[in-house]
DNA sequence: CGATTTTGACCAGCGC
DNA sequence: GCGCTGGTCAAAATCG
């Protein structure tokens, strides 16, 4: 109890003084203050659109569909990226009965690259991936000595053992940002019932082909958004590595090709020279 | 022992 | 103006 308050109310001076800080800095044109962005709200600078306005972010929302046997494994997860991330927070989120969590960039210190986990409503087995910001900083590849660092965040969300095994990445940017303006290409409460509908032989077949399409026009629309999201795009090695990973899996290796084909593809598009 | 996760609280935007 | 909700912080706990 004492402790408690105690602890609260050093909490409060902390921000406090971090506020203070802060705004000292602004005036010194600060010097320490290893805190960067973390409160965007006690430096609203003009430079980080984020600063202040919760929707003025840039977004890219991935759908991932897991399978269960890897699950838990420690290379589980989605094909979402090889950076390494930080796990941050998490909060129960309104209407959903997952929590939802929220990582940061943990290979590069001054990286403002964010991510948030959560699993579709409708759908245990389906997670939604935002990512915020981009990386500012070469893959991980590049930075980071050692291969095994990919971190897949679903552990503590319950998985529902499922038989079908399938992967689906669906991938939506947005820069303009209002969350209304994001496109899904399925509606986000929906997107179980979306696979089940689009193919019941062949489900993943159907949905890979309409992803794949959606995903050209994106490309065709906003080409530019997307290396920040590209983020396998640079490790060669572990590209394989990953992708060996999952052609292993029975159901993945359309969906590998499909990775391959199309995401490397767009990457040189991408890329600038 | 350092890095990461957990967890509860604070804060700010948004809707009513 | 108020309450709700999402996003972030940071101390403590846990892990490798």
């Amino acid at each position: 109890m004492r402790e408690d308050m105690t602890y609260l109310r050093t909490r409060k001076l902390h921000r406090e003084e971090v506020e203070q800080e802060t705004d000292k800095e602004s005036i010194m044109d600060g010097s320490s203050s290893p805190k960067q962005d973390s409160k965007s709200s006690t430096e609203p600078k003009p430079e980080n659109q984020a600063s202040k306005r919760r929707k003025v972010v840039q977004k890219t929302v991935v759908k991932v569909t897991i399978e269960t046997n890897v699950g838990r494994q420690k290379s589980e997860g989605p094909p979402s990226d090889f950076w390494s991330w930080r796990k941050y927070g998490q909060k129960p989120i309104k209407g959903s009965p997952y929590p939802r969590g929220y990582y940061r960039c943990s290979t590069s210190k001054g990286c403002s690259a964010k991510k948030q986990v959560e699993r579709c409503r409708t759908d245990a087995s389906m997670l939604i991936i935002t990512y915020t910001s981009s990386h500012n900083h070469p893959g991980p590849d590049f930075e980071t000595p050692s291969p095994n660092q990919e971190k897949q965040p679903i552990e503590d969300l319950p998985i529902t053992p499922k038989d079908e095994e399938q992967q689906q990445a669906i991938i939506t940017s947005d820069e303009d940002v209002s969350e209304d303006k994001l496109h899904y290409f399925q509606a986000p409460i929906n997107c179980s019932q979306d696979m089940i509908i689009n193919g019941e032989e062949n489900p993943l077949t159907v949905t890979l082909e309409k992803t794949h399409d959606s995903l050209n026009l994106l490309f065709d629309e906003e080409p530019l958004s997307y290396p920040h999201l590209m983020t396998f795009s640079t490790p060669k090695s572990e590209e394989n590595d990953f992708f060996d990973e999952l052609e292993e899996l029975p159901i993945s290796s359309s969906f590998t090709s499909f990775m391959r084909s199309n995401f490397f593809d767009e990457r040189i598009l991408v890329l600038p020279s």
